[in-house]
DNA sequence: TCCCCAACTGGGAGCGCTCCCAGAATTCTG
DNA sequence: CAGAATTCTGGGAGCGCTCCCAGTTGGGGA
């Protein structure tokens, strides 16, 4: 073996003085080999610093060993999000301890699309984690189609049966948020949505409803739509205020909206809580504590998200018929100060 | 070829009616193929959907096509920062553009190095974009010895000699903050340190240092080190404000820990800006605008960085010979309402 | 004692591709 | 128009691995 070379497993096999194929099942703890060879072979690749050509092992396993990433969101929602950051860390440490490479794709414009599963289509990764949550979304129906196992976070707003998937109660969120404002004395609570093709917008919306009609109030008049963005936040606000002068909560169904509303309740010379409760959906570690007053708001945990997802595909991966469905995972009522 | 599997190379060839070679080089588009062959193959694997085994390709060619992005950086940074993602997805649409999948890894525990080394050393990726800003970081040091094609964002802590990086101009932000309060008349200037074995965080404080100098101001007593969260910010800034009542400015190294400086001051009863003027660094997209009063910062552009990396990276594996050294971008300063 | 079956080993084939080389077809030169 | 140069083509080898199969070893039961 040259020295400027890497080993390869002959050259292990040679070292360790057996034959490649007892070297490959050693090292693949296969059974039928000796405990003595195993270790002679062990040795050998500790002493030489070997390491599998995952490519000669890929073209006959016809596994890569590498599970794709794929956030279908435009840019603007992911790079504010530590949400996404999370999921991306999460899902590297799960799957790093399944000895699965993480690769990631970014699907933003249209074209995008056919590139993502042709790549998919194309064996280059043997599953894929997707995130694509918009209702008109091409991919999850392109996936399904190519039959590539997947497995979503969140509801796909798209071919919904049949699929797996891992979604936070949103629902249920949102009917914390509201019974803890009815709790506290509010009746006129009104909700800045999201965009409702984005399943868990509508979700969210759906929760503050019910909950609204649970507790006797009526929602007429105080949901106005946003989308998600700072600015629609607080433009929703503004005209909640003006329909409905009585207003005394806001359940805004992300933080960045919440502190959108925040601005528009301080123009409106409204003093939070006292005046007007706020409460978001996201508990952004970064945004809700560092606002003024911090922000009361509904808590998921993305690493728990992820680490289902991940479970749920390497069950596909390995064989496993797993029944399609879509766990929910629930959430919970940060309380600080602003409700 | 049987109807469930994908077709290869030599199916194209076959429907086209030349030879696996030829075939193979009107894929890659090789000299010395006829236009009449290269259609002819071009036309069969669009007709057939081929899409080339990659394993097959990495075993011959020793590329696999794959590029790492390493983040060695303890988890809350990444989380909190969406720095990171902006990273992530500028270097996924420059890496994808030119063909080059992107793996993802994350090194926080001290047993993550020696498993991203055996990674990077066992050929799973061509090259790698490594952000490991600590000065303690014993990953850039391995990465020399194992001889793979290594791009910096940021100046690397350890090994900065002889290193490709792309770096921004800390040392430049920070006087341009520190001259932006001075021209705004004041005269009492702190600082809010990062973690100073952080590059950048040594370079920052070095900026107001010599900016105050240059402006004939006194720095004795004026820095706190903070760790670049906001309770270190808040900490740090209430110490300052003891030491220096007749403080009326703070830089603080971070979006993060200005957003706890703030805190601080609002809870001694000053206020921003009248009293004091805050100014901050990375210009958070999320957090910045949505503070109270909003926040001026530094803006730096991780979308230009990842771009420099990438370019130097892909220059690397071509095998041009480029220079290693350290880029160093621009900053500039994002005016709002609190300096 | 012998045979059988389990436990183990080694060699061969082949995954799908690129590259090299020899040969065929075509074009260019004097 | 012959010969040389050039363009193009196809087959063979081989990248490093896993898997299959045939062969070898050793221990236990008849």
């Amino acid at each position: 073996m040259p020295m400027d070379e890497r080993p390869t497993l002959e050259d292990v096999a040679a070292y360790a003085g057996v034959s490649r194929s007892t070297a490959s099942r050693a090292l693949n703890d296969d059974e039928y080999v000796s405990t003595r060879a195993k270790e002679k072979v062990l040795g050998a690749a500790r002493e030489l610093g070997y390491s599998p050509n995952q490519a000669a092992r890929s073209l006959v396993t016809r596994r890569t060993g590498a599970v794709a990433v794929v956030l279908s969101e435009p840019e603007a929602n992911v790079l504010d999000d530590p949400y996404f950051a999370s999921v991306m860390h999460g899902a590297f440490r799960e799957l790093s301890d399944a000895g699965v490479q993480m690769l990631l794709m970014f699907v933003d414009t249209r074209d995008d699309v056919p590139r993502t599963i042709k790549f998919l289509e194309g064996g280059h990764a043997d599953g894929a984690l997707v995130f694509a949550p918009h209702k008109g979304d091409p991919l999850p129906t392109a996936l399904r189609l190519a039959r590539i196992p997947v497995v979503y976070g969140g509801r796909p707003g798209t071919g919904r049966r049949g699929a797996h998937a891992v979604d936070f109660d949103n629902e249920g969120g949102a009917r914390l948020a509201v019974e803890h404002l009815h709790d506290s004395g509010r009746r006129r609570i009104g909700t800045v949505t999201g965009m409702l093709d984005h399943p868990a917008a509508a979700d969210r919306l759906a929760g503050w409803q019910k909950a609204l009609e649970a507790a006797g109030l009526d929602p007429t008049d105080l949901s106005e739509q946003g989308d998600f963005t700072m600015a629609s936040g607080e433009v929703a606000t503004a005209k909640l205020l003006a329909r409905c002068p009585d207003l005394d909560a806001v359940f805004a169904a992300s933080d960045l909206m919440a502190a959108g509303a925040m601005k528009a309740l301080r123009a409106a010379g409204r003093i939070v809580p006292k005046d007007v409760a706020v409460i978001g959906f996201d508990d952004h570690p970064t945004l809700a504590p560092a606002m003024e007053p911090p922000l009361t708001s509904i808590h998921q945990d993305p690493r728990q998200q992820i680490r289902e997802m991940v479970k749920k595909l390497l069950s596909l991966l390995t064989g496993e018929n797993i029944r399609p469905e879509t766990t929910v995972l629930p959430v919970k009522l940060a309380v600080r100060d602003s409700a």
